[in-house]
DNA sequence: GCCTGCATGTAAACGGTTACATGATTCG
DNA sequence: CGAATCATGTAACCGTTTACATGCAGGC
């Protein structure tokens, strides 16, 4: 019941357009890279195995090329457009922030404060970032009919960066206010509560 | 570099109360599920791992019980510190919806609708969870000096998921316009393309 | 007596990353 | 020539989930 997500990722990778290994990992480097990864290590191997599930061929090689070009059969189109009607799974994994936050009384004063300063950072880099790509490929690829989707998928995320920067102010606001608060000294060691 | 969260997470939870592994269990389970999980393969065998470095120990047990309840140590609690004052890796990690979203279009040309609507039911019962959560918590937990942080990891939430339902709007709005974009063709079979 | 929840654990599988090996090609 | 990058692949490792095994305790 896992569903091995790297599948369809290829599979969507390659209804772009016909790709090598190599290129899948670049396609997915500068184009989701914010929202998906993929590595040699799943790319490689799962490509063999699209190929023997019929999913994907590979194009016959121009002599003077080493490279294995595959493109996606038909098949593989309709086991990609099953899977994209089915819903998709909820994710929210686990968030290292929150947890440092969730425990930062136990941590020295100031390092929830630079915890936050940190992750603003971050957040107005991605911020940049998003608008950057929607910029770049509203003009590469102004005649590609997948472009709207795309641009909803940085869409979404700048309203993500822009929710967390808000919610930054918000949190160093209260954040120095608490700083005083006494951290509690050891307790004698207490029986196991029952 | 990996670094195990696992580890830092238990020793986090036992700076709360002292706790057995499956007092562990229920209190990720009932407090921060939304943002961290812990599973019985990850925790037993870390409290083994954590007690033989010394940043845990054991209670002694009440002679009725089987319950083996661990205490956090001085070395634990400084093990614990240090690694909350290192920043906190990004991990923005894999986003299902996002994906499909990005291949909707070899989708049929409900899926994407369909999808949206979903997604945003799961928002709206999230954000009211975040609600209903950081009610109960300030009631119940009044007192406890870790409380205000633990509102912020929930205002964090809310924030995402106030801002994700924007989002769904937006995209909603956007969506239908584009769905009478005819699907191109099967293309003949192009040769890799230099 | 039986069911539910308490409680501890482990084996196996999975998905994924990292690091490395190998060699070709291209370009300054 | 030498460096960068193209290109394919694999082995080892890691963290994590799942599923299961085992048995006790308390209450109906």
């Amino acid at each position: 019941m896992a569903e091995n997500r790297s599948r369809y990722a290829i599979l969507g990778a390659l209804t772009v357009e016909p790709m090598s290994g190599y290129d899948i990992r670049k396609f997915f480097a500068q184009s989701v890279s914010y929202f998906w990864v993929e590595s040699y290590g799943q790319i490689y191997p799962m490509l063999k195995s699209l190929h023997g599930d019929g999913l994907i061929g590979p194009l016959p090689k121009g002599g003077s090329s080493r490279r294995t070009v595959y493109e996606i059969t038909q098949s593989g189109r309709q086991v990609l457009a099953s899977w994209l009607a089915e819903p998709a799974e909820s994710q929210p994994g686990r968030n290292e922030i929150l947890l440092k936050l969730f425990f930062a009384r136990e941590g020295s004063p100031g390092a929830a404060v630079a915890l936050l300063a940190q992750f603003r950072q971050r957040q107005e880099e991605l911020a940049a970032t998003y608008a950057g790509i929607a910029e770049r490929i509203t003009v590469e690829y102004a005649s590609n009919p997948n472009l709207p989707n795309w641009l909803l998928t940085l869409s979404y995320g700048s309203h993500v960066s822009r929710a967390l920067l808000q919610w930054c102010e918000e949190a160093e606001r209260t954040l120095p206010s608490r700083r005083a608060t006494p951290k509690v000294k050891r307790s004698p060691r207490r029986r196991r509560p029952h």
